[in-house]
DNA sequence: CACGAGATTGAGAATCAATCTCAGTTCTGT
DNA sequence: ACAGAACTGAGATTGATTCTCAATCTCGTG
């Protein structure tokens, strides 16, 4: 797949509310339905959380966030249950330097990446078209057929530069 | 298991052309003694193997190469000699997306990227100091100091797109 | 060259994140 | 309501890496 990013992501939407989080749930239930899968509590508490969640959250916080509201749902279901967000392709796994996967919501986001603060841990996303071309040269250039990539920059944000 | 390692090499050394491995060693001896810390065989056979061998290897890989030249030593050895050689800057870690740490020579290297094959695994190192000028620009456009920064391109090597 | 304080080592235990197993539970279409 | 398949939680397991500790080694000093 190519990266042309030529125009804006959102295509022509109706007058609708739908938070972020309806219409997940929305394509989530029909990935669902269409795979034979079933729609369960459980999943539904859990999606609800992470979209209603900001952020590159841990497995860990969001199972903490999942517990304070049915503290019996247990951590192998969240991990179950981010994998299938991440296979809908609602959901993106970023493996940071922390090692942990970290999801972020992916509903319409164009492609981003990223900025990371080494002291405070905070993350920064951006785009910039330039380098995206530049690295399909470089790939056509050794004859690579790019499937995805990462970037990532990391160092002290400006409030922790003071120290 | 002693070590009679009594005599034998470093003697009568013919002059040789500095190769990565000596100069690596060197530089290691040097960063070992000024901590106080200690040289020892198992050390030296770890290093040397690293050096000798090319590329990007896992701690696994490095083990098996270490023992076959001296069975007894352990894994835990090689992690820590692997810390020691990426602190004194001669070796650097690489985090690609297979769940291992990699290390590859870092000896008078300059800064590069990767493309790394998902089918066999093939990594290309390549420098582009055009985007390397990006990134700094976006840095400081967002009041980063970045201190290092990693970029992986992930998909087909040529000869694994025909199959 | 012998000493000895302190660094190092190997093996197995301990961590950590993530996955798997399995018996009991819950969905869903009919 | 029913059956069969999917799901769940808890605990076991895996895989990578680190830690612990007793035995061993190094290296500067006398």
């Amino acid at each position: 797949m190519t990266q042309r990013v030529s125009s804006q992501s959102s295509r022509g939407r109706k007058a609708e509310p739908a938070s972020p989080t309806t219409a997940a749930r929305e394509r989530l239930s029909r990935w669902i339905a269409e795979r034979g899968l079933k729609a369960t509590r459980q999943r539904d508490l859990i999606v609800d959380t992470f979209f209603s969640a900001s952020g590159h959250l841990s497995v860990d916080e969001l199972l903490a966030k999942v517990q304070s509201r049915d503290e019996n749902i247990g951590a192998a279901t969240v991990y179950r249950t981010m994998k299938i967000l991440s296979d809908a392709g609602l959901a993106s796994a970023r493996h940071f330097d922390d090692g942990q996967t970290r999801y972020e919501a992916a509903i319409g986001r164009h492609h981003h990446d990223h900025l990371i603060c080494t002291s405070c841990h905070q993350i920064i996303e951006f785009e910039n078209e330039r380098i995206e071309e530049l690295q399909d040269m470089v790939a056509r250039h050794h004859g690579f057929q790019v499937t995805r990539h990462k970037l990532e920059l990391y160092g002290l944000c400006k409030a922790c530069q003071g120290r």
